[in-house]
RNA sequence: GGUUCGGUAGCUCAGCUGGAUAGAGCAUCAGCCUUCUAAGCUGAGGGUCAUUGGUUCGAAUCCAAUCCGAAUCACCA
């Protein structure tokens, strides 16, 4: 139980004690004393003012006294401004916490709950290569993950893969119309920058056959249906549908090259799934579910045969189920998905790390499940998340102001070797040690940067700036735990012992915070919200680092005193490593 | 137009289940390396919390209206 709640509870039983005889718990709220005042924790008085008919003052001097003398090895002091109680916790309190928990390497994580929820996020499309976007997907998706395993959950991370469709078929026809024959071996490209290339071209193709037949008199829309390349590619899906074995080939053929691509991409920034679905295989998912609703008369059909849902009375329009040659649309997929996914691993809850951008789809997918009766409506979660932008605005693809996922992190860990290679500070490292150490940076600077501001809303990257090394970063909380472990090093046998000593004003700031670490991972899995664990790290590494240099660690003034300041060094280098660990960032030993 | 989300320091963001004088980082300025790693530490300046009204002992936080921005409202996925 983490200290606020053994508050709550001794502060609840005090106030039952001393005012009241039945059991109607009254409301109040426990804060983090400010640090202009003296105290660890404030209860706020105002709310009980009313029910209990005193004044604050009153209150808060019978519950301060009460407090201490119930709790003597939990409150210290206490002292009443206006109408906080603020209340010190005692020494003993904290040693034994730390004395407790220095070494645990299990600190702050949670038992088994027995619940499982599958996480599913990345979602790349087999036409072009993953960017800035995806990496935001990719990182809160693993870290999301890694908070609900540390608060007790067990996860699955799943993702499904838009490798069939028209979009795909886009870029199979350019290559068949322009590549003549190249391949990512003869021009020594990435399999996905390759087809990448070719969605590309496809869609420089179009718009110049558009442009032609707007100038000879069409009008846009007709343009766009009647352009040449596209009605190619309309019939290249078609033929996909039925399976002809030439575009079969070739389907395969371009989708491995993206594969061999994305896994190069995939592994340069840590990531995997415990599942894969592929849309090829669950496109036709679903069907039967629409038939249920048409029994269940959730559905209905129109006349031309289609089949539709109405959710005006929600508040949302009509939705199209099943189109009217019998083939299914995206929520249809959806849904079967969705079903398949509960079947196959009789999983508790379903989130979906989806951009803001299909709000409404998830809405609807939900609701119709729900009104289907389906047993997991209720456990479809969608994790919105805002996009990343630029200064100048949107990326889009065609117009090549996109922010490659493989180029950024490149340049993230050459950015790390820059500045390693200024401070001069690793001379003696051998040379593989030097790369893992630019990787680690490198992307531990790219992860945080993207984790750290709240998923829901959209943030702004600016390419120009590189990510910074300094401040709020990922890299100083890394630089922390390095410094710590350096300390560290010198101790190899180091035993800790129960201490006499108090602690000091900086001592008391770092097990303060170490102590909230559970809490956090709690917060951080509840909204599933993993920039409130990347705030607590940084505010705890500031925390050590004021600390440090302030007060020597190996040269204290007191062998207790050293015995004291380790273990605060032990128990911030595993909250940090481990904290870091929950948002897929390593820490290097030495940097 | 409907729905949803957002607007806090020059910039990027915390804080939003109402609580004490609204916080960080970057940038700017001034200090701190012969002692555990200066990717660090200490300090200064910088605010009409979009606007207006309401609720109350108390509002950045809740409610309403307005202004600005974004997403979405496809027989695309």
């Amino acid at each position: 139980m983490n200290i606020v709640q053994l508050i709550r509870e001794a502060v609840a039983d005090s106030i039952k004690n001393l005012y009241l005889e039945s059991d109607n718990n009254l409301d109040f709220q426990i804060n983090q004393t400010k640090p202009e005042f003296e105290g660890d924790y404030t209860i706020v008085l105002f709310s009980l003012v009313k029910a209990l008919k005193k004044s604050p003052e009153m209150i808060g001097q019978e519950l301060g006294e009460a407090l201490i003398k119930k709790n003597p090895e939990l409150f210290d002091t206490f002292n009443i401004i206006k109408g906080f109680l603020n209340l010190t916790i005692t020494d003993a309190y904290w040693k034994s916490l730390l004395l407790k928990n220095h070494n645990d390497i299990c600190f702050g994580k949670q038992a088994m709950n027995g619940e499982k929820v599958m996480v599913e996020y990345s979602s790349p499309n087999t036409n072009k290569p993953l960017h800035l976007g995806h990496l935001r997907n990719n990182f809160l998706g693993w870290s999301v993950a890694e908070i609900l395993k540390a608060s007790g959950y067990e996860v699955l991370k799943s993702c499904i893969v838009n490798d069939r469709g028209i979009h795909i078929c886009k870029s199979m026809i350019a290559w068949q119309l322009y590549a003549d024959g190249a391949t990512p071996e003869s021009t020594h490209k990435k399999g996905d920058h390759f087809v990448g290339d070719y969605y590309v071209k496809f869609n420089d193709v179009y718009k110049a056959q558009i442009a032609e037949l707007i100038a000879s008199g069409s009008t846009e829309a007709d343009a766009e249906k009647q352009a040449p390349i596209m009605q190619k590619t309309q019939q290249m899906l078609q033929d996909w549908e039925a399976g002809v074995p030439d575009v079969m080939q070739l389907w395969q053929k371009m989708n491995g090259w993206v594969y061999e691509g994305f896994d190069v991409t995939y592994k340069s920034i840590g990531s995997n799934f415990d599942k894969t679905y592929y849309e090829s295989n669950t496109y036709l998912l679903g069907k039967d579910i629409v038939q249920e609703g048409l029994e269940k008369k959730v559905f209905y059909k129109k006349e031309d045969g289609s089949v539709w849902i109405d959710l005006t009375a929600d508040g949302l329009d009509e939705k199209l189920v099943l189109r009217k040659d019998g083939t299914s649309v995206y929520i249809t997929q959806d849904i079967g998905l969705a079903k398949q996914k509960y079947d196959e691993y009789k999983i508790d809850q379903s989130i979906y790390v989806i951009g803001d951008e299909q709000n409404y789809h998830m809405k609807v997918l939900k609701l119709i499940a729900q009104k289907l009766g389906l047993p997991y409506a209720d456990d479809i979660y969608h994790l919105s998340y805002g996009m990343v932008e630029l200064p100048t605005g949107k990326m889009k693809s065609r117009e090549g102001t996109v922010v490659d996922a493989d180029d950024i992190v490149a340049e993230m860990k050459a950015t790390a070797q820059q500045h390693t290679e200024t401070l001069g500070k690793v001379k003696d490292f051998e040379a593989n040690e030097l790369i893992d150490l630019y990787e680690t940076i490198g992307l531990g600077a790219m992860k945080f940067y993207l984790l750290r501001v709240d998923p829901k809303k959209k943030m702004i990257f600016n390419p120009e700036e590189s990510i910074d090394f300094h401040g709020f970063t990922g890299p100083f909380i890394q630089y922390t735990f390095a410094r710590i472990n350096s300390i560290l090093r010198k101790e190899p046998n180091f035993k800790a012992t129960p201490s006499n000593e108090t602690f000091l004003k900086l001592e008391k700031e770092v097990i303060y915070n170490l102590e909230q670490f559970g809490g956090i991972i709690m917060e951080s899995a509840k909204t599933l919200n993993p920039s409130v664990l990347a705030n607590y790290l940084f505010h705890l590494s500031k925390s050590f680092n004021s600390f440090y240099t302030e007060h020597s660690i190996g040269n204290a003034e007191s062998e207790d005193k050293k015995n004291l300041r380790i273990q605060l060094s032990m128990m911030t280098a595993n909250v940090l490593k481990n904290g870091m660990q929950l948002l897929g960032i390593n820490v290097p030993n030495r940097m």
